[in-house]
DNA sequence: CCAAAAGTGTTGGGAATACACCCATGC
DNA sequence: GCATGGGTGTATTCCCAACACTTTTGG
């Protein structure tokens, strides 16, 4: 065999978004166990090799599966990240020493999104700790992960943009539209008035408004509404543009 | 080592568009060397093993200049298929065992968008042969290649939607305003009327006139416009949307 | 009453669409 | 002249953004 082609182990990735109380993107990570690494150092995007016979996407929901104790999470790749120093920062190649009890220099990896209502309980089987961090305090993480995260913010705004209907797994089942308003605007940047917005969202048959409304605001209480993903379904219409 | 977990070859495979003087999106097709197989069952879409030094970008840009003999063209990764049967078949494996001298019954692949303007010559220094096929009337192909093409189809469209620019890759530098409405309507499947994207069109500052117009036609004769992608780049308005 | 946010109505401008009309060329 | 397509102008419709106004609630 040319000892040029590369033969390698292949790993997924997944960034997990959340999105919290004070209206922040947050990212789910995970702790790895490395003896003499600082705890703050520990942190990881959650992944795994893949197996022998698993595709990526049965290895994606895998990870996500042990990450959350949520089967059938949605989640979509976005792309592949192979960089031949991806991994080999000496840290990184001790841990995967510890972790795969194996001796591994290079590993490509194949990136996923997911989204995750942030108040979902979080019932990993494989890490100890589990915790939501806001996009902009992602601490220095090992391999190219940071990198991953930054071209992952991208990507989840063009899925917005080609899916609406995807935002709602970010909210909970019962939601006002000024929450809806502030998960789209910390998604698209380009700013837009509220009022309209309200008037624009409430006028799609697939927003469904309750007869609940929010309780002890100091304010006019807003209602709340729920997505019909099977109306959203039938009219395939193009909804924000 | 865990012998449950993947360690396996890794390659790229190459989709590139033209557009030919019949309105049909054509893709390019490389021979592959394979004895007992009938000639018109040795097509393949062009891609390598990665090196064990290379990303997978440089891997792509390497497979697109053997192909092509061009350097820099335009290129997308768009997926990674990884399906553990995806090289199984036993023609499948013969085949690369005589191209990689080395048995391999399973490998991963990153497939990748590109573009080329169908007159440019073809000048490859790795295949025989290389041709356009149109897209209605590729072959069966190895792998899964065709599985790949068919994804390719759908993701050239939400390319061309999030950067128009990317269209001009595909039409010659002089073009006539229908030549850029058959191609875009080859790719957008939504059918607009002529006249208004003529009149679209050719309001953009970036579609400059030239002097020249078409020869021997049977009607008026058609201006030619080029794309001038500085302008283009200047005021990054949304064009199309 | 005031502040803050919900929710509705009005209006004006710009973009997309439909379509009418004239131009140029070969047969 | 006629068919075909180039190219321009116009009217209508629709969407969107701006903004005014009313409603509701707690303090």
């Amino acid at each position: 065999m040319n000892q040029d082609f590369i033969h390698t182990y292949v790993s997924v990735d997944c960034v997990v978004f959340g999105f919290d109380h004070d209206n922040r993107l947050n990212i789910l990570l995970a702790q790895r166990h490395v003896d003499d690494v600082p705890v703050d150092r520990q942190r990881k995007l959650p992944g795994s090799l893949i197996f022998s016979n698993e595709d990526v996407d049965d290895a994606a929901h895998r990870v996500l599966h042990e990450l959350t104790g949520i089967k059938k999470m949605v989640l979509k790749q976005f792309k592949c990240f192979a960089d031949p120093f991806r991994a080999s920062n000496q840290s990184d190649i001790k841990w995967m020493g510890t972790e795969y009890m194996h001796h591994i220099d290079r590993i490509i990896t194949v990136a996923y999104l997911s989204l995750c209502k942030i108040d979902h309980k979080i019932n990993s089987t494989k890490y100890e700790t589990v915790d939501w961090y806001p996009v902009d305090q992602v601490p220095t993480l090992p391999f190219d992960h940071n990198k991953i995260i930054n071209e992952s913010l991208t990507e989840i705004r063009r899925w917005i943009e080609t899916d609406f209907s995807i935002i709602f797994e970010l909210l909970p089942k019962k939601f006002t539209i000024r929450q809806l308003y502030q998960l789209y605007s910390a998604l698209s940047e380009k700013q837009i008035d509220i009022k309209n917005f309200h008037k624009k969202i409430s006028s799609f048959n697939y927003i469904i408004p309750l007869e609940e409304i929010e309780q002890n605001v100091s304010h006019r209480a807003a209602r709340y509404y729920r997505f019909d993903a099977k109306i959203y379904k039938k009219n395939n219409t193009k909804l924000i543009k």
